[in-house]
RNA sequence: GCGGAUGUGGCGGAAUUGGUAGACGCGCUAGACUUAGGAUCUAGUGCCGCAAGGCGUGGGGGUUCGAGUCCCUUCAUCCGCACCA
């Protein structure tokens, strides 16, 4: 046997252990780099060879880091709380917190035998109580939060309840989903619970009964990022909605400063993309139309208030709360009969039958505030109850869906724009010359939009007014396995637990996971949990106060787990704080972040929210996470499926490192293709990564496996062949193009196997190039090579560039872009001098054929172009 | 419908600023060494053609001495959102 790599990369990897090469110093005079991968749900089936695929890339780009001089920090960790666990132990009673634990000793076992440099002493566990009590934690804080909208940044309630004693809600400008007034005196004057009503309507973590998601199936609700086409994101069971008391998370606040953000931070565009199109911010104004014969106005929300004078008909949303009172007696039943088939549909049907356009007279007729006119209003489920004010002015003539509404119930279509053709169909483009519209008649677009608003505000009916598609985040789940809520109720008002009794809120141990025969949560089976407030502690049930019920969702633990791999594992405030200020001083900002694109509305919106709030509260010193995001693409099966379980096409990692060894599995898996791609896997071309390494190996060992380094000076082809590789490795580095220097490696080797080169000069800088990509067959060389500390922090290879100089350069010779011949000059020529030879070769006298050259090109270094 | 990405040999892919298209690897063909080889080595391998030569980066057009790369247009596939007023 030539290379042995399983003895070699057992020796190493318990080598590294053993010296703590990867551990993380967080007190370090070296520059710093944070290289995070998203951490992994430790499911029952394991790893497949898709997993490691960005974990082997940011392990490169740690390891890189290392050599460059810099202290890296390079965590890992599990997000081990989550439905799967629980949908396991509901089917075979076997506890979350067990199955969980023996998938992380798989998981364990799987990533430690493909080699990767992680700190693994700075590991977190989202259901582990001393890191899930600081998630409880960040909850109590946000609790106790509200977003100023002057200072544009959450604070801490204190300073809301200050300003309502001192004017009311005259004084303050606090982010809220509905207006409430009151004077200061009235503040005053609230009863505590009134006050503590008052407050969970500013709070950031609040309890409010709205529509969410209800997957029956699943026995629990979900955020909308959970809900894939009207099904469940696991399991892909129906969804309906249905309104329910749950705990929320006020991200709507931060909606603009997570738009904005975007714009200092290195993701992709789709990714920004996609964040800016689930936020949805669009930009126009609120108008207030009268209804005719009620006090009640209704407000509708419109990009286009400069088409106001074509509204020739409103709409509502089935659920409008005016619906029931403006109904008149003749259209009772018609709109009853409507509420009731839009009550039915379901979220799919609606969303199939967009074509068909569905709607009922309500009888009711608003005014027109600009032209005077009045307008029936109808209900309608195209206008949605959640976005804007759940009403619509409908302008026939500049919006589609309003003109297939109109043209189906036969209403008024107005043009108001000059040459539109109004039975043709809805024009939509911002542009052209008013008509038909009253005082703006003749202006511009662009100018009426914003005189309308003037005019609006002026009369008070309206106002410039900028709204947002993305929704507050349902925060609170009817399942077992997750964080229990520090919050118990006194007269159904929630409060939370003390900060320092954190230790208390526990997840109890149940037996049955299933909700109770009352239909509470699974944690309404839990003996003790009630909170005797002056004893600080869990007490019978029956005693004390009633705990809540649900627990957290999936990704509660991965907002903020970036941070807690800042804590060394022997820091004295590892307790204490969630991170210390000093440790989050050092290490900042998630320098390098990989993971999967599929996160893009889910955790990686949510984790940037929290990072905005922990930094208005002052705990962290920067608002965005991570400075560059990296999403791998994913590995497909060879058939070209997605890799499951159920095609039966699953590579198993463990299954290629036992046959081909954990740096050949790296290899191959970066010279697949660019990370960020899809690409299928490939068993057979694993082949040649291993050739490639026993090629190296017999570079260095006698036919006999005996190791043979020469001290010999190396000579220029050498010299070039290396400082080659050099220049591009590194540059591959920094744009994250390692498939390519996999390549660069290969033909490095290659070019000195066809020189017989075993220079030690040649081969050492080669070893550590190689060592990020390879890091067991580099550090065994490394070793032989006669060094006795680690390869990982030996410094880069410095590129000269003089080795790079050949002495001749071989010109394409070109006619009309036609390559016909190469010549071969020395280097240096310049440019009369290359068309000197060249028009006097013989080939290019051959070729001209007695023509007469219209123009020659010389590109020194690069080529030459005849034109004749 | 809106937004984003991707189209290059039999396959994965390379070509960073417009300058030798197909690096590197897989596969395939032939040969060497071998009792044997899924080991190793050598040579070849974009397509058509005996050759000279011609054709080639999804399709069509353009700019340029020169285009995979820039511009216009079109098609296909994948991903995200979707009656968002």
């Amino acid at each position: 046997m030539e290379y042995d790599f399983s003895k070699v990369e057992a020796k190493w990897q318990k080598q590294w252990q053993e010296w703590g090469t990867f551990a993380a110093k967080n007190n370090s005079p070296k520059p710093k780099y944070y290289v995070l991968d998203m951490f992994p749900y430790p499911s029952g089936s394991g790893l497949h060879v898709g997993h490691p695929l960005g974990y082997i890339a940011s392990d490169i780009y740690a390891r890189f880091k290392r050599h460059q001089g810099y202290n890296v920090l390079h965590p890992m960790g599990y997000d081990s709380y989550g439905l799967p666990a629980e949908q396991y132990a509901i089917e075979t009673g076997q506890h979350p917190a067990i199955t969980t634990e023996d998938n992380i000793k798989r998981y364990r076992k799987q990533l430690d035998q493909i080699g990767f440099s992680f700190d693994w002493s700075r590991q977190v566990k989202t259901s582990d109580p001393n890191f899930y009590r600081w998630t409880q934690w960040i909850f109590i804080k946000l609790f106790h939060s509200w977003y100023n909208l002057d200072t544009n940044k959450a604070e801490p309630i204190e300073s809301l309840i200050q300003l309502f004693k001192d004017h009311g809600t005259k004084g303050a400008k606090a982010y809220s989903a509905t207006t409430l007034e009151f004077t200061s005196a009235e503040w005053e004057a609230f009863s505590e619970t009134k006050k503590r009503e008052v407050l969970l309507e500013f709070r950031l973590a609040y309890r409010a009964d709205t529509i969410v998601n209800w997957c029956p199936a699943l026995g629990t609700v979900l955020a909308n990022d959970e809900v894939i086409n009207g099904k469940s994101e696991r399991g892909g069971h129906p969804v309906e909605q249905k309104r329910m008391m749950q705990w929320s998370l006020r991200i709507r606040a931060f909606a603009q400063r997570l738009i904005d953000g975007l714009d200092t931070i290195s993701w992709s565009d789709s990714i920004k993309d996609i964040q800016r199109n689930w936020i949805g911010r669009s930009q126009g104004a609120e108008i207030e139309f009268s209804v005719d014969g009620f006090v009640d106005k209704i407000d509708v929300f419109t990009t286009r208030p400069d088409t106001i004078f074509g509204a020739t008909f409103m709409v509502l949303a089935p659920e409008h709360e005016l619906v029931e009172k403006i109904t008149t007696v003749e259209q009772r039943s018609q709109i009853e009969h409507y509420l009731d088939f839009a009550k039915k549909r379901t979220e799919r049907e609606r969303m199939a039958e967009v074509k068909d356009v569905t709607g009922a007279f309500t009888g009711a007729f608003a005014i027109n505030p600009f032209s005077g006119a009045k307008i029936p209003i109808w209900i309608s489920d195209y206008v949605l109850v959640s976005y804007g004010t759940g009403a619509i002015m409908a302008v026939p003539a500049g919006d589609e869906r309003d003109w297939d509404f109109a043209k189906k119930f036969s209403l008024n279509i107005i043009p108001i724009i000059e040459g539109q053709d109004v039975e043709k169909g809805a024009d939509d483009k911002k542009e052209g010359i008013m008509i038909n519209s009253g005082f703006l008649n003749g202006k511009t677009v662009q100018e009426s939009m914003q005189e309308i608003i003037t005019e609006c505000e002026n009369r008070g009916i309206g106002r410039g007014k900028i709204n947002f598609k993305l929704r507050d985040a349902v925060f609170s789940r009817q399942r077992y396995w997750g964080e229990p809520f520090p919050i118990y109720y006194r007269e159904g008002i929630p409060y939370t637990v003390d900060e320092d009794k954190l230790d208390q809120i526990q997840l109890p141990n149940i037996d049955n996971f299933k909700p109770t025969e009352t239909g509470d949560p699974p944690l309404g089976r839990a003996e003790q949990w009630n909170w005797d407030r002056k004893e600080g502690k869990l007490v019978q049930n029956g005693k004390g106060y009633p705990m809540e019920l649900n627990t957290m969702p999936g990704w509660a633990g991965s907002n903020w787990y970036y941070l807690r791999y800042m804590m060394a594992a022997n820091s004295e405030h590892r307790n204490a704080e969630f991170v210390s200020k000093e440790a989050v001083d050092y290490w900042g900002q998630v320098d390098l972040y990989i993971g999967g694109a599929e996160h893009a509305t889910g955790h990686l919106l949510y984790f940037r929210f929290i990072t905005k709030f922990l930094y208005d509260l002052g705990f962290i010193p920067f608002d965005e996470p991570v400075k560059q995001l990296i999403n791998q693409g994913m590995i497909q099966a060879e058939d070209g499926h997605k890799m499951s379980k159920r095609y039966g096409n699953v590579v198993n990692p463990d299954d290629v490192v036992a046959e081909s060894g954990a740096d050949a599995l790296r290899l191959h898996e970066m010279f697949l293709g660019p990370i960020e791609m899809h690409k299928p896997w490939n068993t057979k071309g694993i082949e040649g990564v291993s050739r490639f390494m026993r090629k190296l190996w017999r570079l260095v060992h006698s036919a006999e496996n005996n190791f043979t380094i020469s001290e010999d000076a190396p000579n220029k082809d050498e010299l070039k062949s290396l400082h080659k590789c050099i220049q591009k490795i590194s540059e591959d580095m920094e744009r994250f193009s390692f498939n390519t220097s996999v390549s660069a490696f290969m033909v490095a080797v290659n070019e000195l196997t066809d020189l017989k080169c075993n220079k030690r000069s040649i081969i050492e800088p080669l070893v550590i190039l190689l060592s990020c990509h390879a890091p067991h067959i580099s550090e065994e060389l490394w070793s032989k090579l006669g060094h006795k500390e680690s390869i990982s922090e030996v410094p880069w290879p410095i590129l000269n560039s003089a080795y790079l100089i050949d002495d001749s350069v071989n010109y394409p010779i070109s006619f009309n872009g036609k390559t016909r011949f190469y010549i071969e000059l020395p280097n240096g020529m310049n440019k009369q001098e290359i068309e000197q030879s060249v028009m006097n070769n013989e080939e290019t006298i051959k070729w001209l054929d007695g023509k007469n050259p219209k123009k020659i090109i010389v590109v020194p270094n690069r080529i030459v172009n005849i034109v004749a």
